[in-house]
Order: structure tokens, then sequence, then C-alpha cells
DNA sequence: ATGGCCTGTTACACAGGA
């Protein structure tokens, strides 16, 4: 079983460039950020052989998830698990689908960007990660096998971006978000990229400025997180660099995980 | 040192991204 993610950055824009990489890489599921689009509007119809969950907006965010099985449940937002009251306006930005397939749970995330560090943005980053934090706790079982894929927006270390000097004060670099993503990983989620490779200069995300892509000058932004039930059947993850370099690309590339399963 | 580019909007600049 094959899993991706992948912020395409707008899915009319790059509706082509999708169907060309599942053409060539049929995954059996695909988690997509930032499609930008209503739900009616979503071209479902142009990926045959994938249902389509969707929870999008006009203009900004969006997520879904395409995959080869119907899911067996559907939900979208924070407010399903943890309740409308605790979560309050969190659920208004599209940037949470969850789907149970082949008894998987998979929850595709788009975590915002914050901006800058210490802005009304990242206060509303981090507030959206520690209920981030409350809905997997709510999730998580010993022996429920549990997938969340995303644009984290986070550089989890030094290791995952391509000049770390000075960037304590940089957005997805700053302690605060790294102490956020460390509390993932103490619910006993792995980075499922760390288990399968620790070489530096391993990217997902590259500005579209200055070269940034032809120079590697990128970070590892985009996770895909696993429950301690999935650890053993980890084939494979990697990052595919390829659609990066296409024509009128989006500025991150898929992360691809093959589970034994 | 800074900013460099891209997308969507009812736009003809701006917000947002990271």
């Amino acid at each position: 079983m094959q899993i991706a993610t992948w912020n395409v950055n707008s899915i009319r824009t790059r509706l082509a460039q999708i169907q060309q990489w599942l053409a060539k890489n049929p995954v059996d599921v695909l988690c997509l950020q930032e499609t930008k689009v209503v739900d009616e509007q979503f071209p479902q119809a142009h990926f045959p052989g994938y249902h389509c969950a969707i929870a999008g907006q006009k203009s900004y965010n969006g997520v879904a998830i395409l995959s080869k099985q119907v899911p067996a449940r559907t939900s979208r937002g924070f407010a399903p698990i943890l309740g409308g009251e605790s979560v309050g306006d969190l659920d208004e930005q599209k940037r949470l689908i969850h789907v149970q397939i082949q008894g998987l749970e998979i929850i595709n995330i788009y975590v915002p960007n914050g901006q800058s560090v210490g802005s009304e943005k990242y206060a509303y980053k981090l507030r959206w990660l520690t209920t981030l934090h409350q809905y997997l706790s709510a999730i998580v079982h010993p022996e429920r096998p549990v997938c969340v894929c995303g644009d984290w927006n986070i550089a989890p270390t030094d290791l995952d971006i391509y000049d770390p000097a000075d960037k304590a004060e940089h957005i997805m670099a700053s302690p605060p978000e790294r102490t956020a993503f460390q509390q993932f990983l103490d619910l006993h989620f792995q980075d499922s990229f760390r288990l399968c490779s620790q070489a530096a200069g391993q990217f997902t995300w590259w500005d579209y400025r200055a070269g940034s892509f032809r120079r590697n000058h990128g970070w590892r932004i985009d996770h895909i997180l696993i429950s301690a039930p999935l650890r053993p059947l980890v084939k494979n993850c990697w990052i595919d660099r390829e659609p990066r370099g296409w024509q009128q690309p989006s500025d991150h590339a898929p992360v691809v995980l093959e589970l034994d399963i």
C-alpha cells in the first residue's frame, strides 16, 4: 500500500500535473493540500479510479484525500472528535480531513503557515497545533494504525533546512514550533521519512524565488507520521523531486510512504 | 541586507504563502 502527500498550491492550476504524477505513481491514497477550491468545483471527475473526500473553501487552504477504495468513514475538521465548543473558530479554515481506509486512520492536514514568529498568524499556528495534539491524543491507541500526512510547515531539525544557521526566529524552525512537533512524536508517532533516511539535503519545499530549487535551497516541511502499530510495516518513504522540476510546478514535492499492507 | 515568485480575486493591486 502506498500513501502520498502533496501540497499542490491550487488543484485547478496543477490538475494536469497531478494526473500525470498519478499515472506514473498509482498510489492507493493521495493527500492533497492547498486545493483552493470550494467542494462544488473540485474536479472529482478528472480522477477516474479514485474516490475524492474533500474539504475546501474559496481561494485559500483546502484539503482532499483521493483513494482507490471508498473510505469507511470521513470527517472534516476538529469538531467531530473534540466538539464544537473547544474548537471555536479553528474549523473555519479547511485544514483537516480524516478518513478510514482498510482499517487505517488517515488524517490529512495543512498546518497554518504562521507568517513570522510573534505575529498573530504565528499565535494561530501554535493554537492550531495544540488543538491537533488534542485531536490526535483522542485518536491514538496502542493497537490502532494511524497515519498523519500533510504540510506541517515545520522543519523538525536543522538537518531539514539547507542553511540552518540563525533560524531560531525563523518561521517553520522556531523552538516553539519544533517543541510542538516533538509533542506529536511523544504520542508515539514517528516521522516515517527519518525511519528510512538520515541524509541531509532532503527537502520537500523550495521557494519559487532566487532559483532555490536549482540550488537545492529547500526545507523539509511535509511529513507522514505513523503510529506505533505501523512501524514494522514501513517498507520505504521517499520524496519525489521530479514534479518540482516541471514547468509551472507547485513549490512542494510529493512524499510517498510504502507500507507492507 | 533585502528580495527575488506564484495563485486567486472581480483584481487592473493586494493578501497569502513559507
